[in-house]
DNA sequence: AAACAATACGTACAAAGTACACAATGAGTA
DNA sequence: TACTCATTGTGTACTTTGTACGTATTGTTT
């Protein structure tokens, strides 16, 4: 949706343009300053925070709907994306819409389909924190990077719907190389080793950590070291496209 | 979905029993004579195979409807039940709608948001073959078993969503212990092997195999040997419900 | 009773995972 | 300039797990 208008629209005869009852909210991570960050929007019509999501127009692919909503609130194209579950119990948007709906001077009598329920189908996205564009649209106010351990109540299931989407992602870290989405192109070891104790929430040894890393083949050690102030310069590393390409098809294996 | 009145009901003014626009299909595996097995419905109005599905009712949890659904097509209620993906491409459901709603001689000038697509939540099951009542509804003739390297050409985009099924629990087989819920309550090791070796695809040494689900701790040897004709009689197992339960949820892991 | 096919049980070797120690570095500070 | 300190780079011994494989036992068929 682009503006309130539509949104109006889409209350009253949204049924011509979206698939009704269904939205697309996306976890997006982002990985800074050591921590796990999920992109979250400020509402401005009604107080409250949620995730960045959407609905599905008529004819559109799913993927390409949470692709368009990504891009909308990140200015990125190219992201790692992933449905990871479909929310669907009733009641699960609470009065939220309501208020909403008020709030928009919207007669309240909306068509009774609105009013079972959303489904909601999940889907994360992996970003280089460093290259997004925070974006509000116009239901919102603010659209803001959360620390994963401070995220507000939202509106909605949102909090559920990021505890599941953390869950998979914890899942697939053992399965998939993830690095290449969340970091920049150069990072060190250190940077990367702290991605995982992150996200898996556990200390690594380093020295374990390094060479089961390394053993995947997936990554360039380039000249450069990276300063880091009063220590020791790590070096500087990148993945090699190709056998990373690789390794994410055929899956790999941790133990940690 | 009960009968056809209700169907009739259902395209005319189904919005106000059903969630519009989505439903549910479940994989319901069985595992048979070491084959890995699907159970299928053959529709009775127009010709062609399909998953076993239904709608969502209005009110109704998701997964209550899953349940639902399985009840009705296999007489269980205890049943293993995981979400694995949502569909949702447009036009997935081809033109096979339309058919149904002719041979029923509705009006197809039925409500254009019936037209856009219909998103369905893919469920698979795990379900002890021999204790299955398969069972027809209104609109399907048959209710059968398929070998899952022989099944039919079918509606929609079905045989993708087979696919997906199998590829997840593919995957889950790795991480958690599914004997349970796919094998008679006594069973023995080569018994078990095969499920593995059939679901995986793959030849498994009997030595390594039997030393590694034993070492889990989730089976008990029971005194009892079964009969298998002109060879060796094979311990019978059970499982240790406590344990697999606890293992369940831990997760293992294996190599293979 | 011999043949066969399947099961039970165990061992040696290879690979992977884990625990752990010491040297090098780069800035701040005395 | 030398010392301090946190941080990085590297390697090794040990333990656990995975893999390959051989021999004895059993229940029917012939």
């Amino acid at each position: 949706m682009e503006s309130e208008d539509d949104f109006k629209e889409f209350i009253i005869n949204g049924d011509k343009k979206f698939v009704p009852h269904l939205s697309i909210d996306c976890v997006i991570f982002g990985f800074h300053n050591n921590l796990l960050k999920v992109l979250l929007l400020k509402w401005g019509k009604i107080d409250g925070w949620s995730l960045p999501g959407g609905h599905v127009l008529r004819g559109e692919n799913v993927e390409d709907s949470a692709y368009r909503i990504l891009k909308e609130r990140t200015g990125l194209t190219e992201i790692y994306l992933q449905q990871f579950k479909t929310f669907g119990k009733p009641k699960r948007t609470g009065n939220a819409l309501e208020l909403l709906f008020k709030s928009s001077g919207v007669n309240t009598n909306i068509k009774s389909w609105l009013l079972d329920r959303f489904i909601s189908i999940g889907y994360y996205a992996l970003v280089d924190f460093s290259k997004v564009m925070p974006t509000a649209d116009w239901l919102s106010e603010k659209c803001a990077w959360h620390d994963i351990n401070k995220i507000p109540p939202m509106l909605f299931d949102h909090n559920e719907i990021v505890e599941e989407a953390l869950k998979s992602l914890k899942f697939a870290i053992y399965h998939q190389p993830l690095g290449y989405n969340l970091l920049p192109e150069r990072f060190t070891l250190p940077q990367l080793q702290k991605m995982y104790e992150t996200i898996l929430n556990k200390k690594l040894d380093r020295r374990n950590f390094q060479k089961k890393i390394l053993s995947l083949g997936i990554l360039n050690r380039l000249e450069e070291r990276m300063k880091i102030g009063p220590h020791r310069s790590p070096f500087v590393y990148s993945y090699n496209k190709e056998k990373y390409e690789a390794a994410l098809k055929e899956g790999i294996s941790f133990s940690f």
